[in-house]
DNA sequence: TTAGATGCAAATGGTTTGCATGCGT
DNA sequence: ACGCATGCAAACCATTTGCATCTAA
């Protein structure tokens, strides 16, 4: 197994990018639904818009919820969790766990590095492309399914 | 600010090693939490000669209750949590969440990607030294408190 | 019509906490 | 003796699940 010499984390592993200029018929969070096998029903279609109608997002189920709330959408939390689940299974979104207990969904399933800012429980991306001079051979027997980095930052001064 | 030009992701961040030179009297899990400015019980002795008697370690709360219960220590779950915490807080573990719901604690302190064998729930240490090309500047007004790589492998052929 | 999606509430699982009791200093 | 540590059970919180009801195909 040869070494892998340099690596760009914003190019390695990743899944198939999200197919942008798909066959124009219908509003683009129904066709992105039913292109990724998902029945786009109502609140599908709703989360959807919230989720994909902006640029890259990072939410938590209870942020998209509260956003669903506010928009008038009328669904239970727990679809939401399940809709977050079936969305990251379907490759839409990318599930990241950055402090072991609140999950947040990237809309953005690229590897990419993430800022974690501790004190204020918010994910962000690193600007930056991180360069790995060299990516680790995975266990004999073993293949690379994903690559997290997490880069915890805090308040200059914070303690703690 | 400065640009790092290259990291090694093994030397960089590392709070300074447990001293493990200490001034010798009495049995070192002892020494050890004496020097932490832990009061050094029972149960915490216990623990700490189960985590630091033995190299390098990967546990969880379960696992280490588990392991003190094999070894005739009567402790509560409870308290394998609290100290676990007390530890980690003391600088004597790193927590780590690779799945985003159950937390291991590393005996080694520095900073060191990980793998993850996602089927088997289990953790263990890079072997190589991981490499960064360069480390991307925080954000204005912040520093790195903490950098989390954690590498996702499976066995060959498995899906999902 | 019917397989699959939703809503709700209840279950789950890891972790934390409150409070009375115990133990290290 | 004093104060922190422990044990237990109950609380907690994010997340999942069971089941009856709906809805997109």
């Amino acid at each position: 197994m040869d070494a892998h010499p340099e690596i760009s984390f914003t190019e390695a592993l990743d899944p198939e990018p999200p197919a942008q200029g798909e066959t124009g018929d219908g509003p683009f969070a129904f066709r992105r639904l039913r292109d990724a096998g998902l029945r786009p029903t109502r609140q599908r279609v709703l989360l959807a818009e919230l989720l994909f109608g902006q640029g890259d997002r990072h939410v938590t189920a209870e942020t998209l919820f509260a956003e669903a709330a506010a928009a008038n959408i009328q669904l239970s939390l727990a679809t939401v969790y399940n809709t977050l689940n079936q969305f990251t299974q379907a490759g839409l979104l990318r599930r990241i766990g950055p402090d072991g207990s609140r999950s947040f969904f990237d809309t953005n399933t690229t590897v990419h590095p993430h800022f974690y800012l501790d004190g204020e429980d918010m994910l962000i991306d690193v600007p930056e492309t991180l360069v790995l001079a060299q990516m680790p051979d995975p266990l004999p027997g073993h293949e690379i399914s994903r690559l997290d980095i997490i880069i915890h930052i805090r308040r200059k001064g914070a303690d703690i």
